[in-house]
DNA sequence: CTGCTTGCAAATAGTTTGCACGTTC
DNA sequence: GAACGTGCAAACTATTTGCAAGCAG
């Protein structure tokens, strides 16, 4: 949807950024994909439309974005972060064994997250590490 | 106590693993610390009783304590992994704005994990990833 | 002795940075 | 045309690996 892109682009313009080339393709490939994909995805799919976009600024454009609030990233497992347009951030099943990621329930830790409130006055900030564990394939024998 | 670290080399001697001043050392460091060191601070309180050994080695007695389930390994934040001796592990709640690690409540995530069970079969490793967000004390002013 | 362990150096993966040049507003 | 963004190369952080030499059993 091109229409997202413009309403994204126009975020940037908002705020007093500048819209570029690598910055529309870094986005275009979000929108499209809208769902996680790593960095280097991102580096990837981006130079499908601008080849000539470097590594370094698929990075400087992802902390942009994301000090915008336009993105999000999370930890999937070992290092590598994963992307997400913010309006489309949810909680990630990342199984142990074969490395499938799937959605986890909205509000999942809704009940988790009062409980530290009240304990500790710790908010949480869910979304940000997956919850890793074996999916019920990898269990079955 | 000298006690819990000649359990613990008692239980590599066990399994055919041969006992090494190093992995004394990151052993005697474990137990000493009895929390959530990062790999460098293992490096550098095994080098204190053992001035020779070398990060690859911290590195591959951690894989080898962990591959015999004496130890576990946590991510606490960015990438670095946290070590815990087994028998000691526990969710860390870890505050973006300051850095702190607390502990989490025990059995925090009992009900969510119920759930995921229930519902796709899923079984959650918890443990596996701190709990990020803000503390108490960052969020007043 | 025999093979598992180690030290060292170099490789890797993922991400960040300094700098001169190019582009956006 | 001034400020911001980009490409490039190099630095960085955290961790892993190949290999020859060393030590545990």
């Amino acid at each position: 949807m091109g229409h997202r892109v413009d309403d994204l682009l126009g975020t940037l313009r908002h705020q007093g950024e500048r819209v570029t080339p690598a910055r529309r393709a870094v986005i275009e490939a979000l929108v499209a994909a809208d769902g996680h994909l790593g960095a280097e995805d991102l580096v990837d799919r981006a130079q499908r439309s601008v080849p000539s976009v470097h590594r370094a600024t698929i990075y400087r454009t992802l902390d942009t974005l994301e000090r915008l609030g336009v993105v999000v990233h999370v930890h999937l497992g070992h290092g590598r972060a994963a992307y997400h347009l913010s309006d489309d951030v949810h909680q990630h099943l990342v199984c142990e064994v074969c490395g499938d990621v799937t959605e986890a329930p909205p509000r999942l830790f809704d009940a988790v997250a009062r409980r530290l409130l009240q304990s500790d006055g710790f908010a949480m900030r869910p979304y940000h590490f997956a919850v890793v564990g074996e999916c019920a394939r990898c269990q079955d024998p």
